[in-house]
DNA sequence: TAGATGACAGATTTCAAATATTGTCAGCCG
DNA sequence: CGGCTGACAATATTTGAAATCTGTCATCTA
């Protein structure tokens, strides 16, 4: 049936497939064994339950996304200020661009991510650090105003919830939400100079 | 059956209660006919439709908690910077309280809210309303630095985002929530005074 | 005669039986 | 032998028939 050995992202990818096509609530380990042309016993020879499949799919995706990100970010000659706007703009249109292509497939991988918590959180871990080093970088040149860097990416990373986390993606297809995240972004950056 | 003629706010307190009680799910017109002793018949004398009579029990408790705010922040001789940050944190405070004592009842009216959008709308608009005004005044006052005060109140108001939208109900719990909040109050404070 | 009632049609929800899925494992196949 | 299969028990989901609810209105009653 099939030439080449079945290993884990093989399985990975006809799983998001199967979701593409089916939804997350009706993606079942049967049909992804059927997409493959193995039987689903084999599905779990490489993942222990359907959970740790999909869980599986969300940590991939979310390192891709968060791959894209940092790529988008590494941009030479920009003072800590813009790179902290730029990293944050990007993080935006990234997620804005997933869910208006294509939003059953974006509210497929919220439920993926509602069940599996600790994924999800490890992802926002990372994109804080991303954000602290940049707040470092800009005290460190006088930029921004001293203060401790890990709780002021905190501090913006929350307030700008809003244009980040997926709760609010249906307030992402108004076209004035460019205009909103670009204000919470310049009070925000104020903020950080001036304390 | 009953003494007092039948009036749209007993209805509506009857419904509130129809709803404490069963959930959003499974209230019926029926339960709320049940609970007052007349036939469902009478209840529709009153409201045009279920979607009507809901449409009222929320309008309500959205007008009751907007009481609640406007009184408690009617304290006099503060400066507008600590103006503003009193009618936030008594906003999260109403919030949170709420969603905390009672969370079953918090869920069923955000799927109140959520059905009337308008309603939840207006008293958004209404919030944003009071904002406004405190940063008009420190702007007047030489507290803020001049600005839209409109656009300002609106940016503040989505920087807080995560502290007052019910989407993020479940992370009010956390006992750090109140730092987080703080956090965020003091970058968007600082913001306000120096641009 | 203003306000309440309850029978009624159509839409929606409920519940139990029928079907499908998850996860295991003894045995098969290359 | 290492990896795959498919029968199987336990669990979850779907289905459709029965029950309930929404909204209307002719009729009643105070």
């Amino acid at each position: 049936m099939r030439a080449e050995p079945l290993d884990a992202a093989t399985i990975v990818s006809a799983t998001e497939d199967v979701l593409r096509r089916h939804g997350p609530g009706k993606a079942t380990v049967l049909d992804v064994a059927r997409a493959l042309g193995v039987s689903h016993g084999s599905v779990y020879r490489h993942f222990a339950s359907k959970q740790a499949l999909r869980e599986a799919v969300i940590r991939r995706w979310l390192d891709g996304v968060r791959g894209d990100l940092v790529a988008a970010t590494r941009e030479p000659g920009l003072a800590p200020p813009d790179r902290l706007r730029r990293l944050l703009t990007t993080m935006f249109a990234v997620k804005w661009r997933k869910a208006r292509e294509d939003p059953e497939l974006f509210a497929t991988f919220r439920v993926l991510a509602a069940e599996h918590s600790a994924v999800s959180a490890a992802h926002v871990a990372a994109l804080l650090d991303l954000i602290r080093a940049i707040v470092a970088d800009g005290m460190a040149g006088g930029d921004f105003a001293p203060g401790d860097p890990a709780l002021l990416a905190r501090d913006v990373f929350h307030a700008v919830t809003r244009f980040v986390d997926p709760s609010h993606a249906a307030e992402w297809s108004s076209p004035a939400i460019e205009a909103e995240s670009d204000g919470v972004l310049s009070l925000v950056l104020d903020g950080l100079r001036a304390r």
